[in-house]
RNA sequence: GGGGCCGUAGUCUAGCUUGGACCAGGAUGCAAGCCUGGGGCGCUUGUGAUCUCGGGUUCAAAUCCCGACGGCCCCA
């Protein structure tokens, strides 16, 4: 069997996704708290894998992990004025300790800019405290009051990875935002999700911040989904929360600071963007299992079967490979195929007695479902490569995937044809006025996402002599428009 | 913020409009057995639902009404 086919993947993504949650099972949406989930022990394997590799490209620029408290006091979530105005309707409070109503009420972080840099204006006093790096993954809050949808608009934010920096002067935290920048796009490329970058309008920053660079990726519905955030927030919040440090002259300043989160959602997009009809397609560096062995047993000949099935796995883990072997009795091979193909293992090793026999193993690729018999000697190898030409077809197919998906549009009526026909994302000229936006947005009933942020250290590209697609007047940028979750 | 749809075994679903013959039918799953075994085989038997919860109408409620909780959609 070869191609499997990406037909309910992509005409109805939404079924294929609840689908594919339950079945591997991944993420249990039946607690019955609005807006949560169980992450299941198969999913939460893929969860560790990703944040190890978010973690590892964090610390590997300097980022140390911390841990905040849940809790954070009301005269605090409210102290940046803007900030607050953002988050106010969606904070979920405790106010009674067991029947005793609390004289401060207490919110369930829906971030936690106000837990931390309170502290921040303790740590930070001189200039040799600075650059300050951290970040932490925890659980957030917020009372969404729109629809809710497993792993993508959640109530609570299970996997919640926040950076928060403070640094010296403006240009070191310009360069923080560059970096941050950097990271991410490291840590998607490594998951092999593409994405785009792209500078929010003013009004779709983040509450508080200057200027905020959104990743976006694009789902198999054509709908665009936000996976990670680069907040440049300038002094407001040191300002706000009086966070300064001394300079050499002996005079005080306060500090410049970034920050910059992921979600699960990027588990999402992992999830959506490389699978199909047979289920997860899981790139090898956060597959659970990256080679299982499925003995083909035949009366008389179990044993030898299985001895050589176990053979090759040891082999495979004893050279660093996640590997396992599913001789279960009761179920015809080809069940077990269907199982591990909906789990995205990325490649499975049929071993029957012809293998035996001849000294050989048949070695499947889950992206493709071709089928090549090898020699084993040599078969680990033989694995590896496979695992690796896996790896650089998901990434390339991806990237195809995405390009397809973001095209350019002279008018707004050519921009709403193009997102009626295959959604994703589309790019046009804007004058910039924000009343031309919001018609704009209107009509073609779609969001704004913002200018490109795709050339090395640009931060807006400038237009001249061309029309804005909504008003015809002079525009000014290069705005990228579609539909979103 | 405004409007609408929906909730039946683990999962998907029939039944609801027109209340009674439904102690709720099917598929899938799960369990046992036989048969098989290089792509979900087949057969037999078994298992599993106080019809989301609470209240109301009625001689009678899965079905009608109200509320809560949960799921989904559309508009702003």
């Amino acid at each position: 069997m070869t191609n499997p086919e990406r037909k309910v993947w992509s005409q109805d993504y939404s079924e294929w996704f609840h689908k594919v949650i339950a079945e591997v099972p991944i993420y249990d949406t039946r607690y019955p708290v609005k807006g949560t989930g169980i992450w299941m022990p198969f999913g939460y394997r893929i969860r560790r894998e990703v944040l190890r590799i978010i973690r590892e490209e964090l610390e590997r620029t300097g980022h140390e992990e911390v841990l905040f408290p849940l809790l954070i006091p009301d005269y605090l979530l409210g102290k940046e004025s803007e900030h607050i105005r953002n988050f106010e309707d969606e904070v979920y409070w405790v106010t009674h300790g067991g029947k005793t109503p609390l004289e401060v009420k207490l919110a369930l972080r829906p971030t936690s800019e106000t837990a931390m840099y309170p502290m921040f204006k303790l740590w930070i006093n001189a200039y040799s405290d600075l650059p300050l790096r951290i970040f932490q993954i925890v659980n957030v809050f917020r009372y969404e009051t729109k629809a809710t949808r497993p792993m993508i608009r959640v109530r609570e934010v299970s996997t919640f990875k926040e950076a928060h920096t403070a640094h010296a002067t403006r240009e070191e935290a310009e360069e923080q935002e560059r970096i941050g920048v950097e990271v991410y796009s490291k840590i998607f490329e490594r998951l092999k999700i593409p994405f785009l970058k792209t500078i929010r309008p003013d009004w779709d920053k983040f509450p508080g911040a200057e200027r905020s660079v959104a990743f976006d990726t694009v789902m198999p519905d054509g709908r665009v989904l936000q996976i990670g955030t680069v907040h440049f927030l300038g002094q407001g919040f040191a300002k706000a929360f009086d966070i300064k440090y001394m300079k050499s002259d002996g005079n005080y300043e306060h500090v410049w600071q970034t920050c910059y989160g992921i979600s699960e959602r990027a588990i999402a997009a992992l999830i959506s963007v490389h699978g199909d009809d047979h289920g997860l397609v899981l790139p090898s560096e956060v597959a659970p299992v990256q080679a299982v062995v499925i003995p083909i047993v035949y009366k008389g000949r179990e044993e030898e079967v299985l001895k050589r099935c176990k053979e090759v796995k040891d082999a495979l883990e004893s050279s660093g490979l996640r590997a396992a072997i599913d001789d279960r009795k009761d179920i015809t091979p080809g069940n077990k195929y269907y199982a591990w193909e909906m789990k995205g293992t990325p490649v499975r090793i049929e071993i029957g007695p012809r293998d035996v026999d001849s000294n050989t193993a048949v070695l499947v690729r889950r992206d493709t479902l071709k089928k090549a018999p090898v020699k084993m000697e040599g078969l680990v190898e033989e694995v590896r490569k496979l695992l690796m030409q896996i790896d650089e077809e998901l990434a390339k197919r991806s990237k195809e995937w995405m390009s397809s998906k973001v095209r350019d549009a002279e008018t707004i009526e050519q921009a709403k044809d193009e997102l009626d026909a295959r959604g994703g994302i589309v790019e046009l000229n804007w004058c910039g006025r924000i009343n031309c936006g919001e018609e704009l947005e209107k009509t073609i009933d779609a969001r704004i996402l913002g200018v490109p942020f795709d050339k090395e250290g640009e931060i807006e590209t400038p237009l001249s002599g061309a029309k804005c697609a909504g008003c015809s007047g002079t525009a000014t940028k290069r705005i990228r428009v579609a539909r979103s979750y």
